[in-house]
RNA sequence: GCCGGGGUCGCCUAGCCUGGUAGGGCGCCGGCCUGCUAAGCCGGUGGGGGAAACCCCGCGCGGGUUCAAAUCCCGCCCCCGGCGCCA
C-alpha cells in the first residue's frame, strides 16, 4: 500500500515542500517528518536482523538436548535483552515517526489558487439573478466584477431584514435567547413552519440525490478516535469535535466522517468503484475557533442537519467525479433558486486533507455578501491512507489507496438562513421555493406557499 | 448488565485441549494444456524493511508467561445465543 505522500516524502521531499510552502505552513513539517522516517527505518533493519539471529536460535533450540539445549537457550535470552532495549527504542521512534506523518497535508491540486487566506479564493462561475439592496450595490460589484464576471442582478430599494431577526422577530419560529439559557450560546430553539422547511429540505437533497443513484445512508453519528483520526486534521479535531466524556467516543462534524469509515480496512473490487453515498444526519460542531464571527441567528451553530455526498473513486476517475459532486450540489441550489457562486479555495484555505475544495456561496442579500452553503473536496488518498481503505485492480491484483471525496448537498440551517433573506418580501413574507412544496405536502399544517410574519395582537 | 459460544489470509474453514516455520477450499491473478468453451494441471494471492538476495511482522486489539504463543494467562472491543433491564 502505497501512500502517495509518504512516496514523495521519500523520492522527492523538495517537491512535498512546495506543496506545504502553498499551504502557507511550516516546511519543517516535511524534514522532521524525513528525518523520523529514515531514522525508523535505519533502527528496523537493525532490529529485524537481532530478530532473525534469535528466530534461528530458536528453531535449534526445538530440535537440541541437554547442555546443548540449555547453551542455546542462555544465547537466546542474551539476544532478548539487547532486542528490549532495542526495540523501547524503536516504539518511540514509530510513535513519533506516525506523528509527524499524520501532520502532513495533502498535496495541493495545479488548478488551484495559491495564496494565504480566503481573499486569493477564486469565483469560477455564477448563477441566478441577485437581489442586490442600493446600499450594496458596490461591495456586489466588488465580489463579481472584480473577478471579470457580469452578473445581472435585481436592484432593490428595501434592505431585506437579516436572517436572524427575520427568524426571531418577523415570523417569530426560532428562540436563540433560550436555547442560550439551556444550552449555551450558537443553539437554537426552531418552531413549525421553519422545523417543516428544515425537513423539505433535506427531503429534497434525498430524493435528487437517490434519483442519482446514489445509496442513502443513516450513519453513527458518534465514532471511535482511531476513525475521527482518520478522517480529519488536529486543527479540525481541536475546533470541531465534541467527545463523549468516559467513553471512546466523539461527536460527528459531519455525514463526512462516518461514511469514509464505512469501509476501513477493507478492500474493494474495482469494478466496484466507484462507490457513491449520500448520508444524512445531524452535525456537531464546537465553532471553537469561530470567536464571535456570526453568533447571531443560526447560521453558525453547534448542532445541524445536513445531506452530504460521498464517493470511493479510482485515482483515475476522482477528478471528473470531484465535478460531478459540485454539479450535484448545484443543481439542488438552482433547483430552489438561489443565486450563488461556485469558489475555487485558495490554498491557504484549504484544510489540511483536501487536494482542492470548491465552496457554493449563495448570495445573501441583507448581508451583501456571498456565504458558504457547499463545501466539496477531493481529498485524494489521505483519507484512506488513514483508514486503510484499499482497491484491488484486476490485473495482477494489484492494491491500492482509493481516492475519497465529499462535498455537501444541503445544511439545513444555513440554507434556511438563504431563503429568509432570499425570498423576502418587503411585508416581511418568506416565499417558499417551489421545489420545497412537494415534500411539504404531506404535512397538514406545513406551509405550502409562504411562511408569513408573526401576528403581533397588541402591536401599533 | 449477567451467563455461554465465537473472531484465523478477499470469503469460508482446519489448527487451540497437548506451545515448536498457519494447512485446506472458494474467489481472484499469471502461466501451461486442450482446434472453441468447460474441465484439468502448475505457480501466485496480507503488511513492512531492503538496490537485491533475503529478512521481519501478521491468527480481533493490548499486555503477560516462555528460548519459542493462533495455541497458555489477564484486560478490552466486536459478533452469535440465552437471561435481565428498557425506549
Amino acid at each position: 500500500m502505497s501512500w502517495s505522500i509518504l512516496k514523495l516524502l521519500r523520492e522527492n521531499p523538495d517537491e512535498l515542500k512546495k506543496h506545504v510552502k502553498k499551504r502557507f505552513m511550516d516546511e519543517g513539517i516535511v524534514d522532521e517528518a524525513l528525518k523520523l522516517d529514515l531514522e525508523w527505518r535505519k533502527l528496523l533493519s537493525e532490529i529485524q536482523e537481532l530478530r532473525h539471529k534469535h528466530n534461528v536460535i530458536s528453531r535449534e533450540i526445538s530440535r537440541l538436548q541437554g547442555a546443548e539445549r540449555e547453551e542455546k537457550i542462555k544465547e537466546a535470552k542474551e539476544l532478548l535483552s539487547l532486542l528490549e532495549e532495542y526495540e523501547k527504542k524503536l516504539n518511540e521512534l514509530e510513535a513519533k515517526r506516525e506523528e509527524a506523518l499524520l501532520k502532513l497535508p495533502n498535496i495541493v491540486h495545479d488548478s488551484v489558487p495559491v495564496g494565504p487566506d480566503d481573499s486569493y479564493n477564486l469565483p469560477i462561475r455564477f448563477y441566478g439573478r441577485p437581489r442586490v439592496w442600493t446600499g450594496y450595490l458596490d461591495q456586489f460589484r466588488q465580489q463579481t466584477e472584480r473577478y471579470g464576471f457580469k452578473v445581472e442582478y435585481e436592484l432593490i430599494d428595501w434592505k431585506p431584514v437579516g436572517h436572524a431577526d427575520m427568524l426571531e422577530l418577523v415570523l417569530g419560529m426560532g428562540n436563540t435567547v433560550k436555547a442560550g439559557e439551556v444550552a449555551g450560546s450558537r443553539f437554537y430553539y426552531l418552531f413549525n413552519d421553519i422545523v417543516f422547511l428544515d425537513m423539505a429540505l433535506l427531503a429534497y437533497a434525498i430524493d435528487h440525490l437517490t434519483s442519482k443513484g446514489y445509496t442513502l445512508v443513516l450513519p453513527p453519528y458518534m465514532l471511535r478516535f482511531k476513525y475521527i483520526q482518520g478522517v480529519i486534521d488536529y486543527a479540525t479535531f481541536k475546533d470541531a469535535i465534541y467527545k463523549i466524556e468516559g467513553e471512546d467516543l466523539y461527536l460527528i462534524a459531519t455525514a463526512e466522517h462516518s461514511l469514509a469509515a464505512l469501509h476501513a480496512d477493507e478492500e474493494i473490487p474495482e469494478e466496484m468503484l466507484p462507490l457513491k453515498y449520500v448520508g444524512v444526519s445531524p452535525c456537531f460542531r464546537k465553532e471553537a475557533g469561530a470567536g464571535n464571527r456570526d453568533l447571531k441567528g443560526i447560521f453558525r451553530v453547534h448542532q445541524f442537519h445536513k445531506v452530504e455526498q460521498f464517493i470511493f473513486a479510482k485515482p483515475e476517475e476522482s477528478w471528473d467525479l470531484m465535478e460531478e459532486l459540485i454539479s450535484n450540489a448545484e443543481e439542488l441550489f438552482k433547483g430552489l433558486n438561489l443565486p450563488y457562486r461556485v469558489v475555487n479555495i485558495a490554498s491557504g484555505d484549504l484544510g489540511a486533507p483536501a487536494a482542492k475544495k470548491y465552496d457554493l456561496e449563495t448570495w445573501m442579500p441583507a448581508q451583501g455578501l456571498y456565504r458558504e452553503m457547499v463545501s466539496c473536496s477531493n481529498v485524494t488518498d489521505w483519507q484512506a491512507y488513514r483508514l486503510k481503505i484499499r482497491l484491488i485492480r484486476r490485473k495482477g491484483m494489484i492494491r491500492e489507496l482509493v481516492h475519497t471525496l465529499n462535498s455537501t448537498a444541503i445544511a439545513s440551517t444555513r440554507t434556511i438562513t438563504s431563503i429568509l433573506e432570499n425570498y423576502q418580501e418587503p411585508d416581511g413574507v418568506v416565499v417558499i421555493p417551489k421545489a420545497l412544496r412537494k415534500y411539504l405536502e404531506p404535512f397538514n399544517k406545513a406551509p405550502k406557499d409562504a411562511i408569513h410574519p408573526v401576528k403581533r395582537e397588541k402591536s401599533s
